[in-house]
DNA sequence: ATTGGCACTCGGAACGTTCGAGTGCCAGCG
DNA sequence: CGCTGGCACTCGAACGTTCCGAGTGCCAAT
């Protein structure tokens, strides 16, 4: 059983291995915080915390280090998030006033979260898989090359460039147009990709068939992007300098970065606390091969659900500022995704 | 003056040197070499090299490593391609067929170059600079939102949505058509980004002139981004396996990789030799901040002018091999574009 | 429950020794 | 004149020893 000093003790601990990077020792713990006990008593507690296996000791005898299970416990009960200050207000204010594009919003809202908290900061962008279709538009090219433009409700739109097997006129391709509005507009991203599945069979003799499916087949791939999560990320080149914080390398960071999948799902699977943070703790990450690292990240509202933004980082961060961080970011971009659509 | 025999003696202590990391001694020259003369000779000829500076000793009395005088030396007169194993080269090729788009490509291009070289690969994309403007297109979202898309001849895309600042009809919407597509279609990007300026201006009181200055400005911002060069890379995960290459850290790539401008520069600052390929060691790379890192690259040709696709690695790499294998991606990758615009 | 005291542990720094790979130089040889 | 074997020398890496101090666990006293 821990006691409540124990618990303070705890928080202590953490919060100095966080500052100093170097295992704390009870002597150092009175001296530092004013617990009004000496440093005997510090001791009895931290043999109970490492009972509790929620610090260890490094050698037989050198100070103490937090656990994964006792920064699990910090995050929990013991840390409430320091608030940032104001100049880290405008900063966000001012990265992100005025992007000119959904993609240019994404990469200023890693940027200043990498900039605020130092680590590599990691966003989904807002999912279209719930949105629906508004807009299906086909742009002659060349008799037997079409651009096809699709675009959501959610602001999303996508484009690509298909070719014919047959040489179409523009008559032939109000038909095709018409026939394909009909099948994807107002429809759901997923209904639509079904529906646009019966197009691509060719069933039909007619003339354009061929012309239709191929069409089909390129929105079918568009709807599918659609569908996918996508991440961004910024601050990779933080990690060079906290190579020895990682005990064996950086290398299963950068490959995640890299990759991007790992990431993905380790972001949309970490279960959120009722203000929308959530935080995976070192071995936490094991199955996703990230037993190092820590990831920090909070929701944040867009027109297609909500989705995340955070950072990652090794075990020993600063979590509480990280999750202030993260926090901050997610409400200004909400509000900037809020503002686009009430324009829209 | 270093003799020819001098000289074979600096290639094998490239080779050496980049097979096994260590400094190589004169001992080990005539063990791996057939040189047909003793180790005493070889140092004298060492000696010489080390006046010339193509070789120097990291401590007073240990083997020798090459300079990056050395390195240039061996580069430009002493390798010779090592060409590509069949498996290689299958592999390129089926890593590269039927790339959805050019995207696509480019993705598959760096990494199949990645998986052969163990390096950090990099590609310019297929500049968009001196292409011409073939269609603009409007689709109405919203009485007071347009989404303009862009095509030019050279097969680059380009789609942003645009508010207005008042609301027009389908027939406005044509009118607004006819006279952005005057402006910039069969222009050259270039001159279609100065036409566009004159119509941002608000001169006449027309009605539809805010709607023409707010999507002249949007159609600015996508002529810029064509007129942008683009890079993209892959393997940025091999360099944490290593860190000890790069004496400081690899922060400095890490940084360089984010950035992109820098390499960007990089890549077109480099100068061809006849081959249409391209180092850059060491030193060389110091005013990019990069001086502890070499590149090669190989021209590729694209519709819009060649541009250079290449791998980036320790200065201590195997130049032979990267400089084959990113010639022979090259290859591949002039072939696809060649087909694809054929095919237009 | 808390405390001061005390013996104990162990990692890290400092230092010395040894070992061997590699060098430069030189006299001798073809 | 170029090449060679021999030799003294250098210096880093590896290893062992010693020393120091921070930190611990435990215990008797309060």
């Amino acid at each position: 059983m821990v006691t409540q000093r124990g618990l303070e003790v705890l928080r202590a601990i953490v919060q100095d291995y966080v500052a100093t990077h170097e295992p704390v020792g009870s002597k150092s713990i009175v001296e530092r915080h004013a617990f009004g006990v000496s440093a005997a008593t510090i001791r009895n507690d931290m043999a109970q915390l490492e009972d509790e296996e929620l610090i260890t000791a490094p050698h037989t005898s050198s100070g103490r280090v937090p656990t994964d299970k006792g920064y699990r416990v910090f995050v929990n009960h013991l840390a409430q998030l320091r608030p940032l200050s104001a100049p880290q207000r405008t900063a966000i204010e001012s990265f992100l006033a005025a992007p000119s594009d959904l993609d240019d919003l994404m990469a200023r809202t890693v940027r200043v979260l990498t900039q605020l908290t130092g680590q590599v900061a990691l966003a989904q962008y807002p999912s279209f898989a719930r949105a629906s279709i508004t807009h299906v538009e086909l742009v002659a090219l060349a008799p037997n090359r079409v651009l096809v433009v699709l675009v959501t409700d959610a602001g999303g739109v996508s484009q690509r460039i298909s070719p014919l097997p047959i040489d179409i006129d523009d008559a032939d391709l109000a038909v095709l147009r018409a026939q394909l509005a009909a099948l994807v507009t107002g429809r759901a991203v997923g209904e639509a990709a079904e529906r646009i599945a019966s197009a691509m069979e060719p069933k039909t003799g007619a003339r354009l068939q061929p012309a239709l499916g191929a069409l089909a087949a390129v929105i079918a791939e568009e709807l599918a992007e659609f569908r996918q999560e996508r991440l961004v990320m910024a601050g990779a080149a933080t990690l060079a300098r906290r190579e020895q914080d990682f005990r064996g390398s950086i290398h299963p960071l950068l490959e995640a970065i890299e990759e991007q999948v790992t990431l993905l799902r380790l972001m949309s699977e970490m279960v959120t606390d009722e203000h929308g943070l959530a935080t995976s703790i070192g071995t936490e990450n094991a199955p996703f091969g990230l037993g190092e690292a820590s990831i920090v990240a909070s929701n944040y509202a867009a027109p297609g659900g909500t989705a995340r933004v955070g950072v990652m980082g090794p075990t020993r961060m600063d979590y509480p500022s990280n999750l202030a961080a993260a926090r901050a970011v997610a409400r200004y971009l909400s509000r900037m995704l809020e503002e686009d659509e009430a324009a829209r």
